[in-house]
DNA sequence: TTTAAAATTTAAGCTAACTTAAATTATATT
DNA sequence: AATATAATTTAAGTTAGCTTAAATTTTAAA
């Protein structure tokens, strides 16, 4: 009967969390294993015995469906994620694509008490560098409620705010950064190819075009959220 | 072949390395074992695995000795301890008992490079908030070499500044905050009484008359060591 | 609707890091 | 120098979190 939560089953919470928050991806023992890099004997078992726990629910053969005390684990470890590569961005200014790493570790190892100093040294911020909400320390989110939607799926015509950048490579940043695409960025669509999966979009009075594999991986939203803005203005508290 | 390091190794290397480094203290297996609130025959078990792995020199009921190899990966967990601890303290204000706590966990979960930036963030500190000195990132401490000893075998008549407070909890750090017990504070044999433990000083024109329980966990230094002293002044960098 | 392919589950086994209990070795004392 | 005590080691066993391989179930296609 142990009560400790292990660094194998906050990462198993928090990967059917996400896929359950994710269009297009579900939550099968499968899907779970290959996101985490174990193999699906693994998942099944991991899945029974967090079941056992009632961190989820578990029927053979079913997608995985966490509980609400799954869940709030799940947020928890959500949360000190994103407070930590919020932090990592702004104090020890590591770019876009270290802090994932960082704060993949950092994660785990941070004390609810060391968690609140983080987020109240922060300002409470409630988006992370990558535009991704912060649940509060009762797995709330408070980002208002604005439409999103990702670029592959925007309207022609229409104008939008980039409100997340999912990517995480280097290369990825390195792109976003010289092509201003950027959280908050103002982008318009000029021209969407179904049949080439390209959209061609203007970002800064600068025309480009982009295959579905960048613009699944950014997500829009068609009014500025003014909380986002506000927090992204406060660089160093 | 795991080449990967765990917690429990390093730990174990930590352990070693402070015992080893602490008179009055030894590195047999029971007592790494009675630190670490692991079993002796665990202890046993671990010292032939880390032996096997070149991390310290093990022979059947004698001492253990830290390799080479074996010490420099014990400093490099003592260097993001104590950097984690000055960061604690200084960034999140977080009071001398906290930090150890938070401290413990983290130093296991960063790595090198994030390591290289808390320190560069800090200014590259040499000692913690407690004064126990910071290796730098090849193990090396640059603290000058002024001679240091425990307040329980302090001379009487003779002047000194405290240079380590190795205690641990909130009451102990209360008691010392009240007295004007901190790194850098000047402090006055007046009289020592062997026969009963106790050692009277004069702190800032106050009188206290201190018992060796308390006395061993203090550490003073002849010479005011004005590194450190640097160090102290900068608290919000 | 049958069947082939894909996914999932079960079974058996491994390793790290422990445990308890018994056997061995050191050490300290008389 | 013999011996009691303390420390250490060995042996056997446990749990978490994996693995591979075989068996089973689901799903998708013919």
């Amino acid at each position: 009967m142990d009560n400790l939560i292990s660094v194998a089953t906050e990462n198993f919470l928090k990967t059917v969390y996400t896929l359950g928050n994710s269009i297009g991806k579900n939550t099968r023992p499968g899907t779970v294993a290959r996101e985490l890099g174990i193999t699906n004997a693994a998942a099944t078992d991991m899945a029974r015995k967090l079941s056992a726990k009632n961190l989820l629910d578990y029927t053979k053969y079913r997608e995985l469906k966490l509980t609400s005390e799954g869940e709030k684990m799940a947020l928890g470890v959500i949360r000190k994620h994103r407070l930590w590569e919020t932090f990592l961005h702004r104090v020890f200014g590591l770019s876009m694509h270290e802090i994932h790493r960082e704060a993949e570790q950092l994660e785990h190892f941070t004390s609810d008490f060391l968690t609140e100093r983080l987020s109240l040294f922060l300002g409470h911020p409630t988006t992370d560098p990558h535009g991704d909400p912060i649940p509060d320390a009762s797995g709330v989110f408070n980002n208002g409620n604005t439409e999103v939607l990702p670029l592959s799926q925007a309207t022609e015509g229409e104008k939008y705010t980039v409100s997340r950048l999912q990517g995480s490579d280097k290369e990825y940043f390195d792109f976003c950064q010289q092509n201003d695409l950027k959280v908050n960025s103002v982008i318009r669509i000029i021209n969407r190819y179904p049949n080439n999966r390209m959209t061609e979009v203007e970002v800064k009075k600068r025309k480009l075009l982009l295959h579905e594999d960048l613009t699944s991986t950014i997500t829009v939203s068609k009014m500025p959220s003014s909380l986002e803005f506000h927090n992204r203005k406060r660089q160093n508290p």
